[in-house]
DNA sequence: TATGAATGAGGCTTCATTCAT
DNA sequence: AATGAATGAAGCCTCATTCAT
């Protein structure tokens, strides 16, 4: 029995040592991408930097392509738990709650965000890793049905605009997802006061199509806040 | 006389043939990049679809990077033509033109605007090119300037909000930046009218930022017009 | 216990197979230089009488130079090592032995040596195996301190004549180097006994710069046997 | 008649120019081979260093190595007629003329020399070429007949060592061949006086096989020169 | 006649994946 | 189970030569 329990227990402490390099893998995958860029990391780097041979990578994923879509998934699965509760706390009322969580989920690591963004243009046509793209399409229609029902309870109440409920989701989602891009784009010499100017476009995305007719005060709060910054106060 | 002439003539028609021969080889590639993927674009392929050999690519772009630098920069004169003119509207008076010119000519050809976007990831460090780049953030910087001076204005007339310019056109150009993305993004289903969404969300850009004290009356107009898009006019 | 010890054989002889691959391509890179010339051999060619792949090929060098280089440097080791002795003969009294040993060291296998050569001039000013060619001029520094040395004492004894030291060495290594190259122009047609012929130019390099005041019994000897050669012999 | 002579005239003219044409093409490779490398030489370089068109070059020269071979086939010539006087002078007493003749012309311009060599090099085995390197032997055949008829003298006046006629003059081809590899290997520090270091070398090239039993007197005096250089008389 | 644009074979190198140990 | 050596397809680029103008 003792013996048995010995064997069962060293299983499990192997499966837990799978697993862990499975993580370390992505970990060191995920760094690598931030460091290098995409198109200089090989997977023989990603299991340098693992502390681990190349052909266990093989172990743990089919393909390259599998590490790249499950750091997608992973972070899919961050932003989705955020926005549930963002979602509940603007049924509790708090109009604007959804959209903020949502902007500041993703602008929490921008450089990441951005980074699953342009996986996911890689790996588009990926016969390989079809399948868990279509899991990542259904996580992300569920958050939209969520958002749907939440926002469409939104325009009833008269907070939001009468336009299709898409329209203040997407719209939010392309404001993010710009604002994403900003943090990296070498486009623009402004780019010191980061922080505040985030705040400025989350609260216009916290804004988007909110209807004239009634302001909610949590928003009109974090606008105020997002104007008192450092900087403006000394005005 | 007349065979000097000539020959000035024919070495002339020579040039052109040459100029048109460069086109061809960058209609080819933007037309692969737009149907394959970058990754999936190599320069045979682009000789093979403007009907000439491999070698000829190098008699006029000394490296592949060249063609791509090459299409990023037609375009930013383009953008930077439109807003040029849209700057030009909203010092005459209508405020909100330049933000309206700006999203509508990102807007115009979004692949294009994507395509661009993500050219610019792959040629950052590139060392061949990187003089070429360095030119398109030359443009880019003196349209900053540009747009500086006018929101700078608007801001005095009581337009805008008093924050920072540049607040202004960078939460304008993430917004179009999301945009864009937004009508090749495949996490939505929503995606059928999305011309009218475009209206939407270059409405929300037209406005970002306005302060409550005064509305622009061609911005109120055009957004009304933006509510009252065919399809839902008809509900 | 075992087993460890086993692992640890194992993974010793996995460098052995592995280094012995090594060989294997610089033997293969090294036949195919001398049966076909520098230009024609490509890496292909290369894998390919070796035996192997051709990426295998990079799992040993860096790049193709590295192989040049490679073989550049075991072969001045080969004389170094040769020349060293002939230098420990040489100031133990024997005074042609350095000479000697270089020429015949450099003349035993004269195909290799003007490979060598050929490889320097091609390899001077790339950019990879700067390095490589560092450590080589290095190992020759080394040489040329050890010869000035002899030499300097051979001069104060008398033995040759007082000139700058490197002039007789200098001499010496044009001379070696022309009968490598004697041995294979083209330009000649007297090329049959070439054994014979090597031996008196041998002998010219032994006696360079020697004082008439003084001749060394040894070389007197090498020279006699020089011209008492089989073929001279029987006349 | 006079629009005969006229048009006669400009037939001449016009060879004039082609031929002129022609030795300009030579000149500029002659001159990048020297600057750049053999190997960074192309049709195209050399074309545009002599002012022309590409395609004119090969109304010249039928391949690229018809121009490299025409290099080849100058300098020899040079160096025949140079030889050719030393032959002369020695015929006509002077024992060391010839030798001298030639390690001069040889050493007049190393880095010609060394060029020519390496172009014999990558033209061996050239099926274009063939012919002229033919050419290029029969000189050199022509050449070494003079010598051994000189050579042979020599030896019956007892100026030189009974050895088979062309040991002397292969002897002394190597040293020159070494001495102007000497003027250009990296290997040796010492390469400051290096006028000093051809003048011993050419002293040793010149009493090469001089049999103990006569010196010539020219021989000692250009020997004793040599001894007596600026830095060495200062002793 | 002079030109130079066009060609495409061929070279070097990278890297995802496999598989024997 | 873990390893990493081996593989070879595929990509970019060069340049001698041709040929239409």
């Amino acid at each position: 029995m003792n013996s048995k329990s010995s064997s069962a227990d060293r299983i499990r402490e192997k499966k837990k040592i799978f697993l862990n390099r499975e993580q370390k893998i992505i970990d060191a995958a995920l760094a690598l991408f931030l460091s290098d860029g995409i198109d200089r990391v090989t997977v023989s780097s990603i299991a340098a930097k693992a502390g681990i041979g190349k052909g266990t990578v093989y172990k743990h994923f089919l393909t390259k392509n599998e590490i790249l879509v499950r750091i997608m998934l992973d972070y899919e699965e961050s932003i989705t738990q955020r926005l549930a509760e963002g979602i509940a706390d603007a049924e509790a009322g708090e109009s604007g709650a959804a959209a903020k969580a949502y902007f500041e989920s993703r602008l929490a690591r921008p450089e990441l965000d951005r980074l699953v963004q342009h996986l996911e243009v890689r790996l588009i046509d990926a016969s390989d890793v079809a399948a868990q793209l279509e899991q990542l399409h259904a996580m992300r229609r569920s958050n939209e049905d969520s958002l749907n029902s939440m926002i469409t309870r939104l325009i009833e109440r008269g907070v939001l605009e009468d336009v299709p409920p898409h329209y203040h989701y997407l719209a939010c989602w392309a404001l993010a997802q710009g604002a994403v891009e900003l943090c990296f784009s070498r486009s623009w010499n402004y780019r010191l006061d980061s922080a505040d100017l985030m705040k400025f476009i989350t609260g216009v995305g916290v804004t988007i199509g909110n209807s004239g007719q009634y302001r909610d005060p949590s928003t009109i709060k974090s606008s105020a806040k997002t104007l008192k910054s450092p900087d403006s106060s000394k005005q």
